[in-house]
This record gives C-alpha cells, structure tokens and sequence, in this order.
DNA sequence: TTGACAAGATACCGCTTGGTCGGTATCTTT
DNA sequence: AAAGATACCGACCAAGCGGTATCTTGTCAA
C-alpha cells in the first residue's frame, strides 16, 4: 500500500552516523530531554524506522552520541595535543592559547557539550554519569601523567599533586566555558581563561 | 457539579510560597524542561488553577524560582560572609572550608541549582540567562570588591586584577561543583576546593 | 448583610512526545 | 534464482505535557 523508497542505495553506516550527527546537535542546541527525534529526523531525512533500526531507544542514542561523538572530540581537542612534547605546562599554555585564540560565538553559545550533559543528565542515568565520567577520568589522567613527567624533567614544582591539580584545572575550564556561555561574551570566556593561564604559569618550577 | 474545597482557609502567600519551594526542588531535580507541573502540583497539594492564580506560565514560575529562591539562597550562602570580615582571603577560606567541612550527597547529587540552569536554560531563552546573569555578577563584583579591599590594607597581591580573578575563582567553584556531582563524590568534590584553596593562598601579598 | 473580587478547584483541550508495528525494498548467501 | 536477513518506511498509538474555561468559595470593605 504504502509508496516509499525515497533512499534508493542503502548506506546502513552513513544513516546512523547521520543519525548521531543530528542527535549531537540537537542535544548540544536543546539538551537531551528536550531533545525532539522527530527534529533530529527531520534534519537528516532518516525515517523513524531507520532510527529505531540503529537505536533500541532515544536513551541508547544518546549514550552512543556521549561514546562515538563527543569523547572523540574531546580527546582530539584537549587530550592529544599532551602527547606532543615533554613540557606539560608548555603544552597546557599553548592549548589554553589556541583556546582563547578561537574563542568565538558557537563555543559561547551552546558551552562544553560534556558539561552540560553531566549538569542535566548525571543525577537522573546512572549509564549517562559512567559515560561521561569515562571521558572525564580519562581527562585528567592525561593531564596528570603529563604534571608528573613534567616533574620528572624538573619543569614543573615538586609540590604540586599532579591528580589534585589536572582534577581542578579540569574543573576550572568548565567553569570558564559555563561563566561565558552565560554572560554570552567570548570576552568574559577569554578573561576567565586568561587566568588559568596565570595559574598554570605559577605551578612551573 | 464539581465537589472541591480542599483548603479550607485561604492563605495565599503561604500557596505561593509553597510553590516556589516545590518548583525549586523539581527543577533541581529534573531541570527547567523535564520540569512536571503535575508534579509540582502533587508535592503541595495545589490546584492547577491556584498556580495559574499565581503564575501565569510556567516559564514565569521558572523565572521566579530564579529571583526568590536562587538568588536568596545563594547570597546567604556565599555573599554575605564577605561582608564581615576586612581580609577577604580569610573570609574565602573560612567560606570553602566550610564548604569542604559541610559537603555532604545532597550537594554532590544535584549540583548548583544556578549552574543547572545556566547550562540548560541560558542558551534557550534570553530572559532565564538575564536572571541567571544578575545572580553571576552581583557574586563576582562582591567578591571583586573584597579583593580589592584586601589590596588596599595590603592583604591582596598588587598584581592582582580583582574582577578578573573573582570570575575565575567563581569559574573555578561552578567547575569543583559539576566534576563533584558527576563523579557523585564528596571526596572528589572536596580535593578539587582544596586546590582552589591553595590557589586564593597564592594571592595573598 | 451583602456585593465584589481574589483565591482556588477541576474538567477538559490540543499538541508533542517516544515508541510500535506491519509492510516493503535491497543486499547477501546459497 | 530462490531464500533469508538486513535496512528502511510511515501510519499509528497511548501518555504526558502546558494551558484554558468555567465554576465555587473564602475574605473583607462598604
């Protein structure tokens, strides 16, 4: 009865990687409970089916988005730029600079995809907190693997306790992002950075 | 033909009030969206008439929630203490380790109510991010007031820019907040202050 | 005492939501 | 070429949503 048939040639993982395309940005632009599926669907012309093919639920979607979208992301963004040299601080100022360098409205607007799904989605899916926590350890083992070998070479002070310290910088370039994102001002974003830059700069031997 | 009369005497202030309360609890545990009226209605036993009484909209009540919850609640949290001291570094500390001290689940669970809505809410209507933003600037000028204070009775480093490093201090607290309940660790949440702590020791001249 | 209005109650509405289901088209295997 | 599995389609559904309309009742000034 039904005409359909509007795919003609099947593409079974560039449908689901559509999929999570859209998802991630309907989530980053409405969080995920107020994310629309048939928004999501509707910008990627995937019918419901195809999705419900892909996804068992709206829940799986979103924890697929939190594993194959976001976590490459950020890793590519903020963790792998570490492995390049051997001075940690180095490497965290010249991030830190890139960061404030490309500071512009899409980043203010919408804020850390990762904050804002721990803020909205951690108290309600234990599964969400695990997947976001994953990302979020890996985060500051990274950052403190390098404070230690920093120490190692002598560049950075013997005081300093390379988990505590790669936890709060972490903690402190949520709320940069957070504090911008809400005043709306790449400025203020840029200011807030400013100073952790300050700070990183004290923690060097 | 309908039977009502549940609350016998009237006391509309008290309704309004208890709404607020309740509205402020659902929101901190489901956000503003996901936010039920229903719910909200079934924890006061208030008649979805008496809310349209007092609110006309739900987006009003959230509003409200904002300006005599929020606001309030943190003032007497966070502001006020800066005011009885004139060495405001002290009063800092004496603020987080008080945090620290009295961190307990229920902080850790559900976060900063402001930090909740700021992730969820600023983006998506102007108005929310407005409210939010007055809360946010009123807590960084006290705390940029104190330092500079504190750098007149010489107690503050002179190098220190106040406003600059009251937003990043506010950044940094927002941050410890957000790791803590994603974590779901009061440990985790009190290592991050700790560091923070040690960071406001820096400034001192 | 009464009239007017604020406060509160409840049934109802249109709409969107996530999810289901029977069916079809294409691809792979034998 | 037949058969079986995979990918996809879209109409449909129950439930929950925010919001409205119409009503009753408590309060208090005149």
């Amino acid at each position: 009865m039904t005409t359909q048939a509007i795919r003609k040639t099947r593409n079974p993982e560039q449908t689901r990687s559509d999929l999570l395309d859209a998802a991630y940005t309907e989530i980053l632009e409405s969080g995920f409970q107020a994310a629309s599926l048939e928004r999501i669907l509707a910008n990627t012309s995937v019918s419901k089916g195809a999705l419900y093919h892909h996804f068992g639920t709206k829940r799986e979607l979103g924890l697929a988005v939190i594993k194959e979208v976001i976590a490459p992301q950020l890793a590519a963004r903020w963790f792998a730029p570490f492995t390049e040299h051997d001075d940690p601080l180095a490497s965290l100022q010249r991030i830190l600079e890139e960061k404030i360098r490309t500071a512009d409205e899409s980043v203010i607007r919408y804020g850390c995809p990762l904050n804002n799904l721990i803020q909205e989605m951690s108290p309600l899916d234990e599964e969400f907190r695990r997947g976001l926590q994953q990302i979020l350890e890996l985060w500051v083992e990274v950052m403190a693997t390098a404070l230690a070998d920093g120490q190692q070479a002598q560049k950075v002070r013997a005081d300093v306790a390379p988990k505590e310290v790669a936890l709060f910088i972490v903690a402190a370039i949520e709320g940069c992002v957070g504090l911008g994102k809400n005043a709306q001002s790449v400025e203020a974003y840029q200011r807030c950075l400013r100073q952790l830059q300050l700070y990183v700069q004290s923690l060097a031997a």
